[in-house]
DNA sequence: GTATAGATTTAGGCGCGCTTAATTTAGAGT
DNA sequence: ACTCTAAATTAAGCGCGCCTAAATCTATAC
């Protein structure tokens, strides 16, 4: 009898783990050792070591030197993981007022405690909703969850063309406020007015609550962390 | 750079022996070694080995072989996790619908991820209660709780008298479903129709919501388990 | 006053997840 | 083909919190 059960079965770090690999893998590069071990603040052979022991567990396969690839039990519990995640985000945003800024720290501890049961009380008391307050879609209970590629960042949304903000990265709340306080939030939308070469700014102009326009200029990583969905061709 | 902080800064174990502590000198005894390792289900020289380091931190004084007593600082900390367990079961019981006898397991594992700021916010919510839904009081955010001084157990509270349900503990859901079948919850009011001697059970008239009368049988045990006050003197 | 039962502490050890230091491997460049 | 670098792994060890077994203390009974 060992400590530490949950419902979901596995230890916190081993969740933290899954989650990681899995997010590494939905950004469509390998997951190696030195990215999970950035990912989870960690030094590399943290990661070797409790790779070992996932694989052992078949939540993974491991080709040593290689990099890690999640089994369907690990990738299960992964995509659980990240049900939760956002679940929890969307609940605190809408339920008690928290900022989009603010909830992802408070999630990412909640999501080891929480039971299933909770989750699904939540899920009930928000209607099921299908995306959390940065735009990422939820992962169905069974796993499932929705595709998103009709959306392209914003350094690649063409010149004179509307766009709608979809989706921003939960992870650093100092660029979410920053994002707020240019307008944007999901499902603002606004027009591209020009993008600087050699990886310079980005200038849209975006339409306000009060239909007021205002021009706001954006740096070249930030555009590129925010997917959009392109609304038309061209402006009048 | 350690892992596990959270807003408390202590981790898991530790608040659970702190709190475990407090509600053993609650009751009055003295927290003895065995009767913590009880409480938390580990054996007495793992109890041993976390009251040295506690009390190495500062958080109570051991008197070795005799027993342990919380220091100012770990009756606050102990305190705070009292508060945050009471406000997590009004909360899952008020807003999602938990029944009294499920929320107390969900309670325990949030506690301990739950941020300052989110008690507070779900405090908010609830309007400041002041009692859980077992009737236990809640501490407020400095620390402060409610004597329950007027509160005798069911087992003393004299045949003939009208009494009130008060509180029950949470610790076993069982009980509390047994308890709420008998149409019993915080607020009750009943008659008590006698004691049975030598620890037998007692028998009560529970007045129920649709103002029909029903008796119930209570034994020894749970009756001592049941804090009531009583409302007058005799009936009729 | 002493024996003894029961509680407590010490001793020794384990698993998890982390670290740093040393070693091995993969893969790119010449 | 060989060298060199960066990444990954192995080696060794630590802290926490748990365990069992053994030793020790307290307090009660006689």
């Amino acid at each position: 009898m060992s400590a530490n059960r949950k419902s979901s079965g596995f230890s916190r770090s081993t969740e933290d783990y899954l989650k990681a690999i899995y997010e590494l893998e939905a950004e469509g590069r390998p997951a190696q050792t030195s990215a999970i071990a950035e990912a989870l603040a960690v030094a590399p052979p943290s990661v070797s070591g409790m790779v070992k022991r996932l694989s052992e567990s078949g939540l993974l396969q491991h080709a040593p030197y290689r990099g890690v690839q999640l089994t369907p039990s690990g990738k299960r519990a992964a995509l659980k993981m990240v049900r939760r995640h956002r679940i929890l985000e969307t609940y605190l945003t809408t339920k008690l007022g928290y900022d989009w800024d603010s909830v992802h720290d408070e999630a990412e501890r909640l999501e080891h405690a929480v039971s299933d049961q909770l989750i699904e009380r939540m899920a009930m008391a928000l209607g099921y909703p299908r995306f959390d307050p940065h735009g990422a879609p939820i992962p169905t209970k069974d796993g499932l969850m929705e595709e998103q590629d009709d959306l392209v960042s914003l350094t690649d949304v063409p010149v004179g063309s509307m766009a709608e903000l979809r989706m921003v990265s939960d992870r650093d709340p100092d660029l979410l406020r920053f994002v707020a306080s240019l307008g944007l939030r999901v499902g603002a939308v606004f027009e591209v007015v020009g993008h600087q070469p050699f990886k310079g700014p980005t200038t849209i102009r975006v339409v306000g609550a009060d239909a007021r326009e205002k021009d706001a200029v954006v740096g070249y990583e930030l555009a590129a962390s925010l997917s959009c969905l392109v609304l038309e061709g061209e402006v009048g």
